[in-house]
RNA sequence: GGCCCUAUAGUUGAAUGGAUACAACAGCCCCCUCCUAAGGGGCAGGUACAGGUUCGAUUCCUGUUGGGGCUACCA
């Protein structure tokens, strides 16, 4: 049974603390914040001795009399006011490396298999992509694949947004556009396209009264009216998919779930809800009224599912999603990447779905929301114009940027290449700013900050793989099975944060964090530069470099997967 | 008004209740006859404020102040 770094500690020093009579108390194992603590510490003794009025120096001395590390840990200390400090064996780490290196997935252990239910990205496909879909995008597409690594089934959901009034008004504008033989142009820039039927809309009463026709003629399943949308449809999904094809995501049309997938579904739900003695009357609109959320006035929160005007709205669309994503994709788990304002809308939703039914209890629903883009003034962003930046514009600048860089310091390679390197660096340096930041916090949206390539970038991390890729393009002859064997401090620091990327998989999977993956790449990374400067590896020897080409080697992969599981390429060269 | 998020070096960010708060950028100083200097080493600099819980608080609780968001028919 192969087991994380932590899991094992945690599981022989829980056993030390059952056998020093502390049955059920956790062991708290973590990294060692200060390098003379030794590599982990078990923080679990305090808390267990105050627990049972014991002396904590004591039971520690208990727990560390009882504690099986033999072949792991070369040293065992306790310190301050019960601590436990564990050094590990150097012949244990590099054995940990060795099993790495011998299996395809670095080790890591698959926890038992979930299917789950990843909602990202999920475009108004009415406009263009702008930075402010990059978030949801990217987050989600590194958590599908963190997932997918761990062996979970992931079922990836675009739900996009291609319904509603706006749809008409565009339908109806396609059609005016295509009469004057512009279509082709005008829908080259959707956001303009989208701009100028607005326009029309808010000018002409005419053209406005024939879009909300088009609208009804749309719900209503006109076949003539629903070509055109469709159309509309198929133009605005391939600008997204340009778009993810540019960014390494890999969504396609099959993970397209929309929200007119749930209209025919819509009336159901309120006559369910109307049925459970859920949804009421109120207003003219149909409400559930939820005792969980309170208004201003202290009375159960009114939560819409139906309009005055008959209209459903995207809690009503989403309540389908749900019941969808349970009932008929049977989801152990269902992730929701959306933006923190909708917060209170996804409590409702989930309280709602559990009362009607639709999410069983075995299901766990997750909104995994980030922060709300920021201006370089703090205020919410918007550009000089007030409009927004294009994601298509931002790449192209990360891309050309990069290809300066790339250039000045590859003069003589040929533009081909160059153009590649650049495109690797300059969308992984915008990918890495974004994944790399608590999800949770707010964001600010600066052009020097999310093209930076050096420090802790994306860049940073390619170019320590590139080394290790130039390392192996001159060893010749080299023991490809040779064992790792660790003597210098820096090999021994490199071996510990190699054998830390399970854990750290675990973790992001567990907290739907991102980051913590970019916070460990960094860190491998610097541990392998440092090992770079301190410890030749061409020019050693025998055992000694083989071993550090293992290293190196396997530092290579860890670092390829984990970058490959941020959806950010690695390159031989740069 | 209520609820949610948030406040960490000059700046942008990290830190499952653990020991002396971790980086990057910007600043200053070193290191390419040496496996790619997009690199390495060094100096300097920080938890908004006031209480509380705890053996121990950036972390949990209360209050104050500042920022953002949501709060019945947009998503």
């Amino acid at each position: 049974m192969k087991q994380t770094l932590n899991e094992l500690l945690d599981a022989r020093v829980r056993a030390a603390l059952s056998a020093a009579g502390c049955p059920d108390a956790p062991a708290v194992i973590q990294p060692a914040g200060r390098p003379e603590f030794g590599d982990y510490q078990a923080n679990g003794v305090m808390g267990a001795a105050k627990a049972r009025r014991m002396n904590p120096r004591a039971l520690a001395t208990e727990v560390v009399e009882k504690l099986d590390l033999a072949g792991i840990a070369s040293q065992v200390e306790i310190a301050g006011p019960g601590f436990i400090n564990i050094t590990l064996d150097a012949a244990f780490l590099a054995g940990r490396a060795n099993e790495a290196l011998a299996d395809a997935r670095l080790g890591v252990p698959r926890p038992a298999a979930q299917r789950v239910v990843v909602d990202f990205s999920s475009p108004n496909l009415a406009k263009e992509m702008h930075v402010g879909h990059l978030r949801s995008t990217i987050i989600g597409d590194a958590l599908a694949r963190v997932l997918r690594y761990l062996g979970h089934e992931v079922i990836a959901q675009n739900h996009v947004g291609d319904w509603g009034t706006q749809f008409g008004m565009l339908t109806a504008y396609l059609i005016e556009v295509e009469q004057g033989g512009e279509a082709a142009i005008a829908l080259n820039d959707l956001e303009d396209f989208y701009r100028r039927a607005k326009q029309r809309f808010d000018e002409d009463a005419e053209f406005a009264t024939r879009a909300r026709e088009y609208v009804v003629k749309l719900q209503g399943g006109d076949a003539q009216v629903g070509a055109l949308w469709q159309r509309f449809l198929d133009i605005s999904l391939h600008h997204c998919e340009e778009v993810y094809a540019r960014l390494g995501v890999g969504l396609t049309r099959a993970d397209v779930r929309g929200e007119s997938a749930y209209n025919d579904d819509l009336p159901a739900v309120v006559t369910d809800l109307q049925a459970k003695g859920l949804a009421v009357e109120s207003e003219g609109a149909q409400v559930v009224f939820l005792d969980e959320f309170r208004n201003k006035e202290g009375e159960a929160q009114a939560y819409i599912v139906q309009k005055q005007d008959g209209g459903y709205l995207y809690s009503t669309t989403d309540l389908a999603a749900v019941r969808y994503r349970a009932g008929t994709l049977h989801a152990d788990r269902a992730l929701y990447v959306v933006d923190a304002r909708q917060s209170l809308h996804f409590q409702q939703m989930f309280t709602l779905a559990r009362k009607a039914g639709y999410a069983p209890a075995t299901l766990q629903l997750e909104h995994v929301g980030f922060g709300v883009m920021l201006g370089e003034d703090g205020k919410p962003f918007k550009t000089r114009s007030g409009g927004t930046v294009k994601l298509a514009d931002l790449l192209e600048e990360a891309e050309s940027r990069a290809f300066a860089l790339v250039s000045a310091k590859n003069p003589d390679m040929a533009e081909a290449e160059r153009r590649e390197i650049a495109r690797a660096v300059g969308i992984g340096a915008v990918k890495y700013a974004d994944l790399s930041k608590n999800r949770n916090s707010d964001y600010v949206f600066s052009w020097d900050s999310m093209l930076a390539f050096e420090g802790n970038t994306a860049p940073y991390l390619q170019y320590a793989y590139t080394r290790i890729r130039s390392v192996f393009r001159r060893a010749e002859g080299w023991d490809e099975t040779a064992p790792v064997v660790l003597s210098d401090p820096a090999e021994r620091l490199l071996a510990l944060e190699l054998a830390r990327f399970a854990d750290t998989l675990d973790d992001v999977a567990r907290e739907t964090m991102p980051h913590f993956l970019c916070a460990y790449l960094y860190e491998l990374a610097g541990k392998f530069m440092r090992f770079y400067e301190a410890c030749p590896v061409l020019k050693s020897e025998g055992e000694v470099r083989a071993s550090r080409l293992r290293l190196c080697q396997l530092t290579a992969d860890t670092l390829r997967t984990g970058l490959g599981l941020l959806g950010i390429q690695v390159l031989e060269t740069m």
